[in-house]
DNA sequence: CTGAAAGCGCTAACAT
DNA sequence: ATGTTAGCGCTTTCAG
C-alpha cells in the first residue's frame, strides 16, 4: 500500500503538502494540488487510518455498547447510529456486553480512548462507575436512552420520556374503556423499565382505576408470554395487558391465543417502542412509538460535540452535564387494542335501545 | 493517559522492557517483571491500540459487511462473529451497505488494511471486483455464507449447503403428502437464493411432482406476505408454501391467516435459516436450520488464518482459494407444517374402513 | 536479561 | 505556497 511520502515523491512535493491537499488544510497552489491529486489517483493511495489516528490523537471510531445486538431493538438503533456516525466520518465498533458488567468494563478499558474517541451506551447493564472512569480518562460517554428526563443521570445523555410512554399506553387503554388491566414490566434486573410502569400507573390512578396486576418478565417474547399467562390465570377477567416493551407485548398476544382469547376482542395488548416487528405481528401491535432514529442522531451529535469540546479533559467537576431530550413518544394505534367486549355489548345494547326510541 | 514510557520511567526500565513484559515476549527477569506490572497497575496504564496498530502494521479490528443489520438474521450472525472475534482480540466494525455496492466500496476503501486487518462479508450485495481489489491490496476477505459448496467463488469462504436446505424443505413437504406447492424466492436482485430454490425443485422433481408455482419476493415478512397472497390467489389449491428464508415464510403465514386459511391444516409453510423469530411465531415455524453460529466461527477462524499467513500479500495468483464447509443444514419440524387436509381426510376414511373390517 | 535506536504513516507547528 | 522538523505511542531488531 502506497504511503503519503510515496505520493509526495511521485508528485515532487513533501508529505506535508500532500497531507494538506488531502485534508483541505493550509494553502496549496492549484497546480501542485492537481499534481498531488494525480499522484494519489495513479498510486491508488488511501490514508492509513490507524496512523492518522495516532498522529491526530483520536481514532475515527465510536464504540456502541449494547446488551445484545440480538435483541431486535438494538439493530434498529445501531443502524441509525451508524448512519449518523458516518456523517462525521466515524466508524462504529459494536460491543455486546451480554448484560455482563465485566464484559462491558473490559471493552471500555480496551478501546475507550485508544481505538474509539467516544462511547455510546444503551441499556447494556454497565457499571456507572466504569463509565465515569472512562469519562475521567478523557473519553466522552453518552447514554442513549435515558428514561427519565426529569432526573438526569450523572452522565451526558439523550433522554426519552418513557414515563409519558407508559402514561400514553395507560390512557389509551382507559379511553377504550378498560378497567381491569395487567402490566408486564420487563428488564427487572436493571430496573430500567420502572419508569414506564410508573407512567402507566399514573394514568390509571388519575382515572381512579386501581385494578392492575403486575408481573415482571425478561425482555423477550417468551418472557412476555410467560408473564401474560400468569397474569391471565391469576385474573381471567383482565381485558387488557400493557407491556413495557414490544417484545413482551408480542408474547402476551401469543399467550392470549393459547388461552383461546382473541386479540383485541377478548384482550387488548399494548407495548412500547414500535420495533419493526410490531408492524408485522398479527394482529399488528398497538404501541407507543419511541423516536429511536432521532435519539440515535441526537446521541451521536452530542457525543461529537463533547469530543470537539474535549469534555472531560478540561475543567472537570464544575461543568454541567448536558442532556438532550428527544421528541415525545406517541401512541400508534394498530389492531391489538379495542373496546373491551363487555363494553362493546353494552354499547350495542345502548345503541339498540336508542334506535327503539 | 499514561504511556508506555511513563510506565517505564516509573519502573526504572526502558519502554522496550515494558513492552516485552506486557506482550509476554522476550525474556524478562522476574523481579523487573513484577516491578513493571506494579507500575502498570498504579499508573492504570492501558495500551494505546491505535499506536500499537501502527507499530505492528495491523489494527485489531475486523470489518463485518452486512446489507442491513436491521434484518434479523444479521444481528444473530453479528453476535456470533463478535464472540469469535474477541477470542483473538479483535473488535468488529459493523458496516451496513444497505444493499448499495457503492457504500460497500467506500467502506472497503476506507478501512480495509488501514483500520481493519480483515473483512467478513455476508450477502451485502458487494461488488466482487471490489472485494478482489481489497484482497489484492493485502487485506484478506472471507465470504461468510457462500451458498454453493460445489461451486467455490473466487474468494475464501465458508460455504453452507443451501441447495440441501431447499431440498430438505421440499422433501419434508413431499413426505407429508403435499403435491401442490408454491415457492417464494427471496433476494431476487442478488439472485443469492436461487440455489435454495434449486434444491427444492430437485426434491420435487425426484419425486415426480411438478406442481410448483414460484414467486419472487423481497426478503422481508411483508415481501413474503405479498408473494404468498399472489401465489394463493393464483392457485387456491396450494397446500404448502416453501420460502427461501424465514422472514418471507413468516409473511406467508400471515397471508394465510388473512385469507382465512389455517396453518398448518389448510396450508403448510416452511422456511430456511431458523432465526429466533421462527421459534417465536404462531404457529412456530418449521424451517431448515442453518448453522449460523458455526459458520460465523469458521469464518472468523479462516480470516484469522489468512491474516497470519498474510494471504494475498505473498505469491499471488497461484495459491488455491480456501473454502470451509459448515455442517449440513437440518430440518426443524415445528408447527407450521402438517399433512394436507385432503390427505388427512383420506387417511381418516381409510382408518375408518380398516376399523370396519 | 535489558537498553538503545529506528521507524510504522501521518499530522502539525514553524520556517522559508 | 511549500518545506522542515518533530513527534503521536508503540514494537522491534540489535547491542551490550
Amino acid at each position: 500500500m502506497p504511503t503519503l511520502s510515496e505520493v509526495a515523491r511521485h508528485a515532487g512535493v513533501t508529505p506535508a503538502t500532500v497531507s494538506n491537499v488531502l485534508r483541505h488544510r493550509g494553502r496549496v497552489g492549484e497546480t501542485t494540488r492537481q499534481r498531488v491529486l494525480d499522484a494519489v489517483e495513479t498510486l491508488g493511495y488511501r490514508p492509513h487510518l490507524a496512523a492518522r489516528a495516532l498522529a491526530e490523537g483520536r481514532a475515527p471510531t465510536l464504540a456502541l455498547m449494547v446488551s445484545s445486538i440480538a435483541n431486535p431493538f438494538y439493530p434498529e438503533f445501531a443502524l441509525a447510529v451508524e448512519r449518523a456516525a458516518r456523517t462525521s466520518g466515524h466508524f462504529v465498533i459494536i460491543c455486546n456486553t451480554n448484560e455482563d458488567p465485566l464484559t462491558g468494563r473490559a471493552y471500555l478499558d480496551q478501546i475507550a480512548g485508544t481505538l474509539s474517541e467516544g462511547v455510546l451506551v444503551t441499556n447494556a447493564n454497565l457499571d456507572f462507575a466504569d463509565l465515569h472512569t472512562t469519562e475521567a480518562r478523557g473519553t466522552p460517554v453518552v447514554l442513549c436512552m435515558w428514561e427519565r428526563p426529569s432526573e438526569p443521570p450523572g452522565l451526558p445523555c439523550v433522554a426519552v420520556d418513557f414515563r409519558l410512554a407508559g402514561e400514553l399506553a395507560g390512557t389509551h387503554l382507559l379511553e377504550l374503556g378498560h378497567r381491569r388491566m395487567g402490566a408486564i414490566v420487563g428488564s427487572k434486573a436493571s430496573g430500567i423499565h420502572a419508569t414506564r410502569y410508573e407512567g402507566f400507573v399514573d394514568a390509571l390512578r388519575a382515572a381512579g382505576v386501581a385494578k392492575n396486576r403486575v408481573r415482571h418478565a425478561v425482555d423477550t417474547i417468551r418472557g412476555g408470554y410467560l408473564a401474560a399467562r400468569a397474569l391471565l390465570e391469576a385474573d381471567p377477567q383482565l381485558t387488557a395487558i400493557f407491556a413495557t416493551n414490544d417484545l413482551p407485548a408480542l408474547g402476551a398476544m401469543h399467550a392470549a391465543a393459547d388461552l383461546g382469547l382473541c386479540v383485541p376482542d377478548d384482550l387488548s395488548v399494548v407495548g412500547i417502542t414500535d420495533i419493526e416487528l410490531a408492524r408485522e405481528s398479527r394482529p399488528a401491535l398497538t404501541t407507543v412509538a419511541v423516536p429511536t432514529v432521532e435519539a440515535a442522531g441526537l446521541a451521536v451529535d452530542l457525543l461529537r460535540e463533547l469530543i470537539e469540546s474535549s469534555y472531560g479533559q478540561a475543567g472537570r467537576g464544575t461543568k454541567h452535564v448536558p442532556m438532550r431530550i428527544s421528541s415525545a413518544p406517541r401512541l400508534v394505534v394498530r389492531a391489538s387494542t379495542a373496546v373491551p367486549r363487555a363494553r362493546r355489548k353494552a354499547a350495542a345494547n345502548a345503541g339498540r335501545t336508542e334506535n327503539l326510541e
